[in-house]
DNA sequence: GGTTACTGCAACATATATGTGGCAGTTAAT
DNA sequence: ATTAACTGCCACATATATGTTGCAGTAACC
């Protein structure tokens, strides 16, 4: 591929990405429009709808199992582990806004990488549990629940916020909530 | 309008509301069937496609009206208050699962009175801020932010839970997170 | 029982999105 | 400088969703 052929690639992902997390009916034609390519162009690079999807989703993934990897969340303190988790994934978060869920019957192998990075994610509550830094009796569905929903507001709902106070925000209120002593 | 027809009607706000959720894009075609009514009598019922999505927001936010209410943000202490919005938006939150902020542009009218409960929630953190039920500096905005998350969160992910026990984890969880003391 | 309201079904027109192919022009790589 | 890759623009075919109309049948309401 050439050089500017992959910059007009990147730039179709990430203008889908951000169109299609606010509308996911987003049409080809606007992707196109805002990635200032010709829809023709789109097309040729993407067999079809799903295919672009398809890409955008492995994009997501891709930087996902990399803040993952190098949360070490299996073997650093549970402390920094997850604060490595949150710096990491926020952006991540940012830059690829649309929900994984919606793929699976579509995109069966995007949806198997989805679920081995979920199921990181649950060892790490349930180790964060076993080793005594959330309460005991703690549900682990719920804690994983409440921890991505907080990474979801942290990341769209305040997108200005740099993403190491984001990470002290979200760890606090997980832990530590928003009542008064 | 006669007995029958009213039924047809809150079957396809009803149905079109499941499937809204899910999907956005639902063609009309789906949620009649959905409804289990011909798709020419949804568009006599409802002008048009905008006119049925405003029907559905405007049923979310008739309930969700009602619960606000009956809270009694204002006057009630903020623990009953707190509880009573969460035992009652929860289930409403379940019914009409749509998410009202993608209507601004489309429904100026439904759009205004969203903004209205909003505020009505926003003073109530305030309050709730206050009278010191939440750590001194804690940003107004986050919380409700992350109220909002916890009500998204038990209603959704834990369809199951009963209201009041769902109630209990988010307040819960809002006030104290879920880590060790 | 008769009227009215409502529904399902079929047909139709329209708009929009998807996907393909051709062709000339431009630009990166050699 | 030449070649190959890539792009934009135009045209086309196809599919699907929206919205409308007419008509016959059914069920609620008086």
């Amino acid at each position: 591929m050439r050089a500017d052929a992959a910059r007009n690639l990147t730039a179709v992902l990430q203008a889908g990405a951000q169109l299609l997390a606010e509308d996911p009916g987003t049409s080809m034609a606007a992707i196109a429009a805002a990635a200032g390519v010709d829809r023709t162009t789109v097309h040729r690079r993407f067999a079809s709808r799903e295919a672009l999807l398809s890409a955008v989703f492995q994009a997501k993934l891709d930087s996902a199992e990399q803040v993952l990897d190098e949360a070490r969340l299996t073997e650093a303190p549970v402390p920094v582990a997850l604060h490595r988790y949150l710096e990491g994934i926020i952006p991540v978060s940012r830059q690829w806004p649309v929900d994984t869920r919606h793929m699976m019957q579509k995109d069966p192998e995007a949806s198997l990488r989805r679920q081995e990075q979920s199921a990181r994610l649950d060892a790490f509550v349930r180790r964060t549990i076993d080793e005594g830094y959330l309460r005991a009796g703690t549900d682990a569905a719920w804690a994983r629940a409440v921890l991505d929903g907080l990474v979801d507001t942290a990341a769209h709902k305040f997108p200005a916020m740099d993403p190491p106070r984001a990470a002290d925000l979200v760890a606090g209120t997980f832990l530590s909530g928003l009542g008064a002593t």
